[in-house]
DNA sequence: GTCTATAGTCGGATAGAC
DNA sequence: GTCTATCCGACTATAGAC
């Protein structure tokens, strides 16, 4: 389908510029029409590039799909990764014993906090997210550059965090859906955030909103993390009868 | 922009069917390409229907689409309404007083678990849900009939049971930000369909995964209502410094 | 109420000048 | 690398036969 007749790396020239200004325009054409919906033109109009730029530096109008999908998740890694990396580096420089609890549950939160306000805040998250719920729903091949990109990295985290909060194994099937669960409390803010808008009697999500969000799911995560600690033998209970 | 010439109530006869298969099959076609990448070719192929048969007894596309955001919000209101109206039954049948904090508990987890039913199931929802989350992220009217239908009267139950459950007053922001992460908990394996699938390893979700994510949402209620028990004086505490 | 045929518009991609 | 002009297919909606 793709016959991306460039692909570029090297950067610096006019060209370059142009592909950004393509990439950063789609995000939000994308986002609001869907793939299909984004007419090549609405495309190029909103970068204030031309028709023909499209095909030619991106081979056609799917290359600047998986360029913009591709931008989304160095984006998010950016800016999820360092917290991350720290996360990763404190859990493999301690050991897991009890002592440690305090510690995993900060990494917990701040991991979440971190990821909220990401994900809530409107600046530029809006515009990514149309786009990544699209694909988590309807996956193409966009969808394996922003899994493998990030989503999995944040996922695994997860879970070895309230693997070790739990005494649950991380790859435990009940450890691993309390992770979904959690994230799930956060992203709920951007996947229905007219809904969310609504509930809260709020005109939008800005700072003092994502705090007063970061608050509850904070709450949350200790009630989770508390109330199932050390229950490694019980955790099969959650499994279900076949 | 809509110009239905024809409000149909009465049914029965040919048309009337023909109706129907253009909005079943418009529930899929809408969800997977968007309002926009919708065509009415390939809406009226899905239905086995003419094209002309769209400008007919919907005044044009847009009259479909909110034609099918009608439908669905009957579908779940259909789904969800029974318990929801149960649920509220039982709230006003008794008083607040600490000897019904089970009660409460209990109506608390069967309404989420006849959410999670409903959300995460592959029948029907997958389709639906691809609908509601375009709405949620990029509203048009349709989000109006979606919202005031069904998703107002959940949100408020939900507000109303955490609020007994807690001590804190249902419209506190805390109360409905609860509210709201609970609901988050279920809709994330519809919303990130795709990463939870990875995550889990699993290849659909089915009623055995149904369950599954039931058992966990259930736990995390327990402890979430459990944890903030009666701490209506504390609630301010996750209030945040404007 | 449903169909075919068609009008009028807009879609993505390309050719070729600069 | 960027532009204009253009091809051709697909789009929504309508007209009018049945």
């Amino acid at each position: 389908m793709i016959s991306s007749r460039r692909a570029r790396v090297s950067g610096g020239d006019r060209g370059d510029e142009t592909r950004q200004r393509l990439i950063k325009a789609a995000i939000d054409v994308f986002g609001r029409f869907g793939y299909e919906g984004a007419s090549t033109r609405a495309l190029a109009e909103a970068a204030g590039a031309n028709l023909a730029a499209i095909p030619y530096h991106f081979g056609g109008k799917e290359g600047l799909y998986l360029a913009t999908a591709s931008y989304i998740a160095e984006r998010i890694a950016e800016r999820v990764g360092p917290v991350a990396e720290r996360v990763a580096g404190e859990l493999t420089g301690e050991e897991s014993g009890p002592a440690d609890r305090d510690a995993c549950l900060r990494l917990l939160q701040e991991l979440l906090d971190r990821f909220a306000e990401l994900v809530v805040l409107e600046e530029e998250a809006g515009q990514w997210a149309r786009l990544v719920v699209r694909e988590q729903m309807h996956p193409t091949r966009a969808f394996e550059i922003l899994y493998d990109g990030i989503m999995k990295k944040v996922l695994r985290l997860l879970a070895t965090l309230i693997g070790r909060l739990t005494g649950v194994a991380p790859d435990n099937e009940v450890t691993r859906l309390r992770a979904l669960t959690l994230l799930g409390q956060v992203l709920m803010f951007r996947t229905a955030h007219a809904a969310a808008l609504r509930q809260m009697g709020w005109d939008k999500i800005g700072p003092r909103e994502l705090a007063a969000i970061q608050a509850v799911v904070r709450e949350n995560v200790v009630a989770i993390a508390g109330a199932s600690a050390g229950d490694g033998d019980k955790a099969g209970a959650a499994e279900v009868r076949r």
